[in-house]
DNA sequence: TATTGTTATACTCTATAACTATA
DNA sequence: TATAGTTATAGAGTATAACAATA
């Protein structure tokens, strides 16, 4: 059939993402994560310290939006608010939170290797800095 | 800085796809359109008669979902809904619609454009290919 | 003055279940 | 028996405005 959309790198671009975004959810969810969750976990493995405005800078999450998704997270044992000043929080794994980041990197490591195999190898290393060009 | 998600494909096109959809929303919004509207203005510049469920299963929106879209097309003035029988509807464009359809061109060009003309040269040709390998 | 954390709110998109009528 | 169109509803994600307290 002739589809007027499938030359349209856009609505692929689209379409990509949705595809990924929902088999990621439901690989995550079965450590009871969400896409967000998990990344705010993968963020907060690095040597930095960060308040919650911090993240919602990195992730382009809005600072109003990031009270509900750390109190989730908080709730789960996952991660502490310490703290810094008397204003601003630090953000911190708590055991829990480090052990249940473990997990996120098993699935989330398998997950992009799946990505990337279904992808013909003459293409697939253009991938990653074709698309940090569209947001970076 | 150390990003901990930099090197993660499926984060880079989450982040890539956001980026493009804010900015096309955007450019739809001067005609008082929206990304799904546009899709389905493109969609039905096609040949074939289409119902609402083939439209809904081609651009992966329930059927459910597909309602409130062509009632508000159909508000607008964009298209019609004539009875194939006495189940089902087949969605045309009108007049209007086809006028709509044009300026929806003019804007997705432009912006597929500019869109490809980030991607550095040696990247650029490997994008479609490889997101049509996610999802199709 | 700018920023942090927060509350409240609204809008969009998406998913599911159920129903009627027709193929 | 399967499908079309529809209604109702709920869950996510996201955006904005406002506020008090602190840098």
């Amino acid at each position: 059939m002739h589809d007027p959309l499938a030359e349209l790198p856009g609505y692929a671009l689209r379409r990509a993402a949705n595809a990924m975004m929902s088999e990621l959810s439901a690989r995550l969810a079965e450590i009871d994560l969400r896409i967000s969750d998990a990344s705010v976990l993968l963020l907060l493995s690095g040597e930095r310290t960060m308040t919650s405005s911090d993240i919602g800078r990195m992730l382009d999450i809005q600072r109003a939006n990031m009270v509900p998704l750390l109190n989730r997270l908080e709730a789960a044992g996952l991660i502490a608010r310490e703290p810094l000043d008397r204003k601003s929080m630090a953000i911190v794994l708590s055991e829990g939170g480090r052990d249940k980041l473990k997990q996120v990197r098993r699935i989330t490591t398998a997950f992009e290797n799946d990505l990337m195999q279904r992808i013909p190898a003459e293409h697939r290393d253009h991938l990653l800095p074709a698309l940090n060009a569209l947001w970076g």
